[in-house]
DNA sequence: TGCTTATTTAAGCAAATTCTTAAATAGCAA
DNA sequence: TTGCTATTTAAGAATTTGCTTAAATAAGCA
C-alpha cells in the first residue's frame, strides 16, 4: 500500500493518526507473536487440546485422539504446531509421547481458557 | 473418525478418557465460540484493529487504512468479520462510518490485548 | 531377528483465508 | 441533476489450513 492518505475528511485528526501509526509500528513483533498464539488457540480442536493438556497430566497422542474423535496424524500435526510455537513440550516414555504446556506459556494459555467459564454461550464446564 | 480406541497401551486410564470425552462434548459450543473469537483476534492486522478501536474512539475506516497501511477494502472486510461475530459495532455519521468495540465484548478483547504488555517479544507499548 | 505398537512425516486435496481490482451504494454539496 | 467522497460488495488469485491415506521411525517384546 502507498502511504498517501486515503482519508480526506475534514475532521481527520492527523496527529492522532501519526501517533497511532508510530505506536503500531514499534510494537509490530509483539502484535505478531500475540496473533500467532491467538491464531493457534483459535481452532476449536487445538483449543480443546490445550484445555486437556492443562487439565490432565499424562495424556498421550492416542489418548487425545480418542477423546477428540480425531485421527492420530491430525492430532499429531496440531501438536507439532503448538510445539513449534513453543507453547507445549513433549516427554517421551518408551514409545509413548506425553505432551504438556510449557512453563512459559501456561500464563497466557490459562488466561485464554478462563474465558470458557464466562462465554455467553453457556456456563458449562463446572466440575 | 471411528470410536474404537486408538490407544491400546497398558496404562491408559479409560475412566479419565471417558470423563474428558464427556466434558468436552458438553462444552462444545463454548469451545466453538471462544475459538471463533481467538481466531478473529489471531490475525495481526485484525488484532491491531481491535487494539486501535479500544484505544482510540472515532476512528473511521479510512483512518484505520492509513494507520495500518492497508487498502480500504481489506480493512472493510476485516471489520465485517469482526462485526459479524458481534465483536464490534458501526456508527454512521454522514458518509463516514466509525467502529467501536461492542459493550459485551470489551471484557474478553481487553483481556486479550493485555497480553501485549507481557509478551516476551518486547515490553513495548508503554504510554 | 521379526512383529507389534506409538508416533511422525509426507503427499495430496478440498475448503478457507486474505489480499487485489473493479463495480456498486450511499451521503453530501454544487 | 451531476460529481465527489466514504464505504461496501463482488469476483478472482495466491496462499494457507486441516484433514486424509500411506509410508517412515522408533521403541518394546517374543
Amino acid at each position: 500500500m502507498e502511504n498517501s492518505p486515503n482519508c480526506v475528511r475534514v475532521f481527520a485528526d492527523q496527529e492522532q493518526i501519526r501517533q497511532c501509526t508510530e505506536k503500531i509500528k514499534h510494537a509490530e513483533p509483539v502484535f505478531d507473536r500475540l496473533a500467532q498464539v491467538l491464531d493457534l488457540a483459535g481452532n476449536a480442536n487445538r483449543l480443546k487440546i490445550i484445555y486437556l493438556l492443562r487439565q490432565e497430566s499424562n495424556l498421550c497422542v492416542c489418548d487425545l485422539s480418542d477423546i477428540l474423535g480425531m485421527s492420530i496424524p491430525a492430532v499429531s500435526q496440531h501438536l507439532r504446531k503448538l510445539k513449534d510455537a513453543q507453547l507445549i513440550q513433549a516427554r517421551k516414555v518408551g514409545q509413548t509421547v506425553f505432551y504438556s504446556l510449557r512453563e512459559e506459556s501456561t500464563g497466557i494459555l490459562h488466561s485464554l481458557l478462563e474465558h470458557l467459564e464466562t462465554m455467553p454461550t453457556a456456563p458449562f464446564l463446572a466440575a
